[in-house]
DNA sequence: CGCGGCTTTGATGTTCATCAAGTAAAGTGG
DNA sequence: CCACTTTACTTGATGAACATCAAAGCCGCG
């Protein structure tokens, strides 16, 4: 794969961090002290477009959570079938859910396209949380909210069939992620049926129905939305 | 309904609590200050089956662990339609996951027998996580373990079809829940198929055909289980 | 330039939902 | 306690949604 040739780079950069918009969601409060330490224990990493971030079974030792780029989530069945769990973008704290149970990853994540994470040692963090109960209610304010939207999702998605489910995962990268009506597909085609629970083809299929009707253009992995309306009735009533 | 004649008892029995093994999992290491403060903040409350002990929208304002009894977390569509989150046994800390984001109630929970459940004060609770840092890190560690447990059971639910569906909810219920070959469905076939998403005909059907099958046997709400090594492989592999 | 993975389309088959219709059981009211 | 109503349960027939199988074109890359 073309990016075993790149060496991974990390970074310490400080300066960066105390102007990352989204390290203040969640450590913004704390004091001088703590804020050191957990600098100290944050690394900056790197990762090219495919590269693994963590494999499933790994230990689960630090706190990530996503600067740039996007990443998924996917676990492999027996059959060796995998199935993404879900995409996280730039803010999302990726593991948070998972962090303190205790255990190895249940799932593998993945760069799907460049990525800059910031992991934090597990241990300064439980410390931080151990001797500063309000940053503790923070962080399960932030889980609970993960866990609402991920029922909430999932009930959503439950009713809808093929058709829906596409035109909700569309509208997810318009609007989510890219902020465009235009964007290229960070994922092949039997990714999205991982993704939405549906095979390769009648992902394809829907696709080419919804460029058929004149609600999208494809172009390979250029996607250019052209009735979001219609689109969003879709996503809605299944 | 015939409940409705029931008046609701609220008790304040501290030697229950005292006693309560389920109470030590979480509560076990406080020291005696902040024990009491949780105990004033405790409510022991009896609700009779069919009685709904939160409805979708309240305002999640307490902590609740289930010491007997049985109940439903359950959501509703916009078509009226119900669909089953999951369904809790003693021991469980019902709305754990979702208590500490600050918003109402996402589900529905009601009492599919006869239930006793404890319930905290959610702001009294929170005040003893910001002042001890060793018990936020036992509620974060419980959280991670549910959530866990929860993407692990969708991930292995979602590969299978009916019969393997139907089977894994048998074995849970003689296994996890009654702890014998022998036991009476607390839940409808109705409910049953909200719970693994599929159609009250089609659950009767499975039904029909594992008792054909000479795999379980059914009189009505009474179901033993015949062969339950054949039943684990139908689990199993779907 | 040829190999392997991605994409696409069509044909076929399976799984499951829906519809219909009837029986059994359980709650309700006189 | 019995008629009445409602809800739960059951089975069969039909059709829709979706998976699977097959085959071919495309594209990037060694």
């Amino acid at each position: 794969m073309y990016f075993k040739h790149f060496r991974m780079r990390i970074k310490k950069d400080i300066d960066s961090c105390r102007t990352c918009i989204y390290r203040q969601m969640l450590f913004g409060d704390l004091d001088d002290f703590e804020y050191k330490l957990i600098n100290k224990a944050r690394t900056e990493r790197f990762y090219r477009k495919g590269e693994v971030i963590k494999n499933q079974g790994e230990k689960v030792d630090s706190f990530l959570y996503l600067r740039k780029g996007l990443v998924k989530l996917f676990k492999t069945d027996k059959r060796g079938k995998e199935k993404i769990l879900s995409i996280n973008k730039p803010g999302d704290f990726v593991n948070l859910l998972n962090i303190f149970s205790k255990t190895n990853y249940k799932y593998s994540i993945e760069a799907i396209e460049d990525t800059l994470v910031c992991d934090v040692d597990l241990e300064v963090l439980e410390h931080v949380i151990c001797t500063n109960g309000d940053f503790a209610m923070r962080v399960l304010n932030r889980m609970s909210k993960i866990s609402d939207e991920i029922i909430e999702n999932r009930f959503e998605q439950a009713q809808k069939q093929l058709k829906g489910r596409v035109a909700t995962i569309l509208l997810f990268f318009a609007d989510d992620i890219y902020h465009s009506l235009k964007f290229d597909l960070p994922i092949t085609r039997r990714e999205i049926g991982e993704l939405i629970s549906m095979t390769t083809e009648n992902t394809i299929r829907t696709f080419s129905e919804f460029k058929r009707d004149k609600l999208i253009n494809i172009k390979t992995k250029t996607i250019i939305i052209l009735d979001k309306e219609r689109l969003k009735i879709i996503a809605k009533s299944g």
